[in-house]
DNA sequence: ATGCCGGTACCCTACCGA
């Protein structure tokens, strides 16, 4: 039998309702299978489900809430809802969990939203730090168990090389960039042996930034960073064959401020 | 180096994002 390819792509959009014409823009120019999105700040009841299914992205999985965060997986070939992990056990809506049906025996593909976690760094100062910190704990835990090929997508909110930022000295202790946050994405990566597929295709030390602030002064000076992931199980990861990120869409009119990854696989 | 930008909810100011 010949092989097939997938395309997978993320984006953190910001409100999905408020950028739904910029979605349906990237889907018909980059044609990706399968989109992963984060912070759709919308319920499930007012996600735009028609737009979706008119370009024919049919099978869709939304967990949504009201206002804020909310992430969707939205699909042209066929995909079952698995589940919804709380890691960050408040409720908030941060995951979903779907197997995407390939004639190859399919794949699980893991959104996620990890919380940003606040200016502080430090859990007992800020709470909201902790949270982050007990997030990863537990996608690490988690991690442990997965045994079939997983991809896991979405805005991790963590740059975690000293070249996922445009100054690593002046980061260091700045929320997204710290020591203890990248050790604990490092010991998430050891739980499962993840490829993060972003340095597989775009080795380190190149630049491969996926946000940049709304603040002028930062997105004049490309201060950006690498705060958006792929990481493939080892198996899965063997199979990507093309990695690539849209930055051409930061400078569409009120864009969000994250940007898309697209990989493809060969499976 | 700074929410100065940008979003939603709700009632116009508060809260959130990284």
């Amino acid at each position: 039998m010949a092989s097939q390819t997938l395309s997978v792509a993320t984006w953190n959009i910001n409100s999905v309702r408020l950028r739904i014409e910029q979605v349906a823009r990237f889907l018909t120019e980059q044609q990706p299978d399968v989109l992963c999105l984060q912070e759709i700040k919308t319920a499930e009841a007012l996600f735009p489900h028609e737009v979706f299914e008119q370009l024919g992205y049919t099978h869709r999985a939304v967990h949504g809430q009201k206002g804020y965060h909310g992430v969707a997986t939205i699909s042209r070939v066929p995909i079952r809802e698995m589940n919804r992990h709380d890691w960050q056990a408040n409720g908030e809506a941060r995951h979903v969990g779907v197997e995407v049906m390939t004639p190859e025996g399919g794949l699980i593909l893991e959104n996620v939203y990890i919380p940003a976690g606040g200016d502080i760094p430090d859990p007992e100062a800020n709470p909201k730090f902790g949270q982050k910190l007990a997030f990863l704990d537990r996608m690490t835990q988690w991690a442990g168990t997965v045994e079939r090929p997983t991809l896991i997508v979405g805005d991790f909110n963590i740059a975690p090389l000293d070249c996922d930022v445009y100054d690593h000295k002046a980061l260091i202790k700045v929320v997204s960039h710290t020591p203890q946050e990248v050790a604990a994405l490092g010991a998430f990566g050891a739980a499962h042996g993840w490829v993060d597929l972003g340095r597989k295709h775009i080795p380190a030390p190149e630049r491969n930034y996926s946000w940049w602030s709304y603040r002028s002064y930062w997105r004049d000076k490309d201060q950006g960073r690498r705060l958006d992931h792929m990481w493939a199980s080892p198996a899965l990861a063997d199979k990507s064959s093309a990695h690539r990120i849209v930055e051409e869409t930061r400078k569409w009119d009120q864009p969000s401020d994250h940007v898309p990854l697209v990989t493809e696989f060969a499976l």
